[in-house]
DNA sequence: CCTGAAGTACACTGATCTGTGAACCACCAG
DNA sequence: CTGGTGGTTCACAGATCAGTGTACTTCAGG
């Protein structure tokens, strides 16, 4: 539906003005005019590409929903360890955290945006039930018993790190210990793998 | 600071018009104009009471958290068992989720109000900072071993918990299972009550 | 050379936003 | 009776918002 046109270099320059000034300052509180300003373009351009405001909210989301996506398909890719992979998308969020201080982008959109019928809740709730579903695939292919109670549980401790970011806690690391010795606790041998009691 | 004024019955009107659309609609979309209208009360009395919408938002924020607090309150003090006291607020949320069906306010408000500045900030890390030292208090009453850890685990199960809300799963459920088994795991006896395993 | 696509410049609409000014009214305490 | 408090009415300012219309330029491909 939402076809991923071809763009032109002035509508990923916009894009990409956007996507900065959505994150940081939120969507509503920045208007076209200033996203062309920061592009450079003009407002008339952004409207050429785009069409509406709504549909540039939409593009910045696909594209920072599959900019994430690939990160945490690269880090999983790159674990030999198919239980360590598991965990793998904890590692995902340290690496995208470092330049992503603002909490989630899709909960902010969600809190913006409260119309169901937005095109913001598809592709959150997208973007959450394919992590889910990353995990159950991740917990079976590491041989975890009951894998789909486990990526629940997993979902649940990535989304609390991704929320407690503003703190100053170092809630990620607290989430991905309670998240792996969750996995090594599932594994049919019953965690001889490093659970050292 | 921000003293709570004794407020005339046409400010607690015009708060609770507030807070409902505030929390419903989302605090930038919310226009004072449309406070007034619901509230059945004029756009004057309106800043005769609070001065600017900056401080209408920060009154709704601390009514919204006064709120919450007795309520946690109220639940833990009606736990007999010292040990189900440890998870009483994963209870107060479930309570609270039957009619705060949009998230948390106050990660809401944060997504809204990027300036670390506003008052809201303040008040949101107010609030998460009260869970995590009631959740010591707690699990040090209950006789958890290393209480600091366990209570930032619970605040992260807690936070996933509400930030998955929008997503149908039912991970209110997922998450205290967790909690409780942690808590379990942190008591000296090992976990001999109810652990059965 | 011609055509069409991409982008620019710029004025403009109509709506909505926060916030103010000033006159007025009802009521209650002293 | 009088003064003050709380609230109303209504017009208004000034800014900002999303979005449009139109004529212009630039440039690449046939």
């Amino acid at each position: 539906m939402t076809e991923t046109r071809a763009r032109t270099p002035a509508g990923r320059r916009i894009l990409a003005a956007a996507e900065e000034l959505f994150y940081d300052r939120g969507i509503t509180a920045v208007g076209v005019d200033l996203i062309a300003e920061h592009s450079g373009l003009t407002k008339r351009t952004l409207y050429n590409q785009f069409g509406s405001k709504d549909q540039l909210i939409t593009a910045y989301l696909t594209e920072r929903d599959q900019r994430w996506r690939s990160l945490v398909r690269d880090t999983v890719d790159a674990c030999a360890d198919p239980v360590d992979a598991v965990t793998a998308p904890f590692d995902a969020l340290r690496i995208w955290s470092r330049t992503n201080t603002r909490g989630c982008a899709f909960i902010n959109a969600l809190a913006e945006l409260p119309d169901p019928a937005h095109a913001a809740h598809r592709i959150a709730a997208n973007q959450k039930h394919w992590l889910l579903n990353l995990f159950r695939q991740l917990a079976t292919a590491a041989g975890c018993t009951r894998p789909v109670p486990l990526a629940t549980r997993l979902l649940v401790l990535h989304e609390g790190a991704l929320a407690t970011q503003p703190l100053a806690l170092d809630t990620l690391t607290v989430s991905v210990d309670v998240a792996r010795s969750l996995v090594r606790a599932s594994l049919p041998t019953g965690g001889r793998n490093g659970a050292h009691r």
